[in-house]
DNA sequence: CTGAAAGCGCTAACAA
DNA sequence: TTGTTAGCGCTTTCAG
């Protein structure tokens, strides 16, 4: 940072104005091709960087954008971080870690950062938005990925909850399982209720009733998933298979049921969601739904880059990719009695 | 960012100069108490926010820093990424995230981040300085954490994987072990020469010979687990223990085993490095080196921030950080012939 | 204790 | 095609 070059001390060296140089630098047309090789020649020598707080400050941009989430601890976010990072990078975005921990301050102060220019924009992970009202909201180049926030008229990349969970649900039942129960998230959230009410349509279909105590709150981490398993085979009916709705629950529940000496999918089958990288070497294999998270990062901030770019958004309709049921060793037909 | 008030709007209102309300906000003594507490009622009316690229420029700091890993994909920064980011932010840092994925350029991007403003400083996790000579980085605001820079002058913050190593070798030995192997991180990475030392170490202690097939490179990937281990297991006197220079090669390690039909830990232990949030939970349970992640993270943040603030910076010692062994279900005592 | 004035380094009108 | 000029919004001397 010590005594830096800047425009005017190339603009020195090549007998130009400042503005020529800045125009070279730019590659613009308006400048001789002869003029402007000779001035990103003299940049290079003097080993010139622009100085992006003045950049900033008469450009009104930052080129930085927000990556907000719940946790960024947590293993799921992180294909999706490569791909925003990807796509950013590429447009000559920086991304800035923001990390909420379901903090409401917090959440309001990433968006502050939105208004004081510390970033152009934001893709949101973390379904909710800060209590100052929608009103306010409305216009700000945000992305909502992967939760959903109803009524906030910003545009969404997502996967179909719903469907997918119920896709699940029904490999379950196609292998021969009544008593299924469902590990969910923490409700209300709207992707527990979404997975949820894959389950319930699924064995609704199916001619299947839920019994009252099949249906247990998780909380979306490891040990929640031992804990909930736990409860169901307390049941004086015990399920046959378990949906949960999420791969780290899923894998508590595994390791759950193992220590409680029952075989997986012997005895009982069990199916996740989200399709960490792990599962596959899991033990046994996960079956469970793959999300196409490198590609919602890449598509969420794509749909940024292109609202930041002026570009048209339609906050309407939301953008759902696809999501696939991984069918491994975790699930299999229901021990005949 | 339309038409957000300035200090000039909060001035006019207040009826005093722009000077004395950026002294108000920065809560100078120089501005009597009463006329302080006007302009930061005016300023939260106004819901006003100072403009950071405006701030930046005049300061010359940007408030942020920069955190650079080889590849933003893997869950191993995960906590050390959380303790950085809770470090900085309680110091009023932001974080920006810088992916390398190796490749020369971009790690020279990122320092030269730190040239132009960019960010004030940078936790380096690469293991690598780009190619511009030493000498310019000397004086940098570079901490390096958990790999380690010979040479470089820069203050670092690591576990002592020499000894991590040798330890956990020592458990097998310990266990009755002979026939260990050791699948490794990529040569010659110093990382993984560090890890290779100490199983060498460990061994030779004990008297044993390595067989020269008996150590394989990996590249720190789950497949690449996976594959070293079928070469072990090809050999004419398989190991009956693997220490493996990562969890995640771990991981594929193990699942490569059970593919083979061998079982862990009764036919062959294996020993893994990270402890990564799922070893725990993985079957078997894997025996593993624990690195203190989080406080890797909050530490070489807080050595960042010491030196950002002037203070003193020896970049002599490493700050070395403990590990330990958690010893749990894939390693057991070889199998009595 | 407060105000006037300068300027951080850059870009973008507007002129030439 | 290039130069001149005027700020972006803030902080910080220097005077008072």
């Amino acid at each position: 940072m010590r005594d830096r070059p800047k425009i005017k001390d190339i603009a020195e060296r090549a007998g130009v104005s400042a503005a020529t140089v800045s125009r070279a630098l730019a590659d613009s047309t308006l400048v001789t091709a002869e003029t402007r090789q000779r001035i990103h020649d003299l940049a290079r020598e003097l080993n010139y960087r622009p100085n992006v707080s003045a950049r900033n400050l008469r450009t009104r941009k930052s080129m930085s954008v927000l990556l907000v989430v719940r946790d960024v601890g947590n293993p799921f976010y992180l294909d999706i971080l490569k791909g925003v990072e990807a796509t950013a990078r590429e447009a000559g975005y920086s991304v800035l870690m923001g990390n909420t921990e379901n903090d409401p301050l917090r959440e309001l102060e990433y968006f502050n950062m939105l208004r004081d220019g510390h970033a152009d924009g934001m893709v949101l992970m973390t379904g909710k938005l800060p209590p100052v009202g929608a009103s306010r909201i409305g216009g700000l180049p945000v992305v909502v990925a992967l939760e959903m926030i109803e009524d906030s008229g910003l545009p969404h990349v997502q996967v179909d909850n719903v469907a997918a969970a119920r896709e699940a649900v029904e490999h379950l039942i196609a292998l021969g399982h009544r008593r299924i129960a469902h590990i969910s998230g923490p409700i209300p959230e709207p992707m527990s209720l979404y997975r949820r009410e894959g389950y319930r349509l699924a064995m609704g279909d199916a001619g299947l009733e839920i019994p009252a105590d099949y249906e247990v709150r998780g909380n979306f981490l490891l040990e929640s998933g031992q804990e909930c398993c736990q409860a169901l085979f307390d049941l004086p009916e015990p399920p046959t298979a378990l949906f949960v709705a999420n791969d780290e629950m899923a894998y508590g529940a595994v390791h759950e049921l193992r220590r409680m000496g029952r075989e997986v999918p012997g005895e009982v089958s069990v199916v996740g969601f989200d399709d960490l990288y792990l599962s596959k070497a899991f033990y046994p294999p996960l079956t469970t739904v793959r999300q196409p998270r490198a590609e919602i990062g890449r598509t969420a901030m794509g749909l940024l880059l292109r609202i930041l770019s002026g570009g048209g958004v339609d906050g309407g309709e939301p953008i759902v990719l696809p999501t696939v049921l991984n069918i491994r060793g975790s699930t299999a037909p229901p021990r005949s009695r």
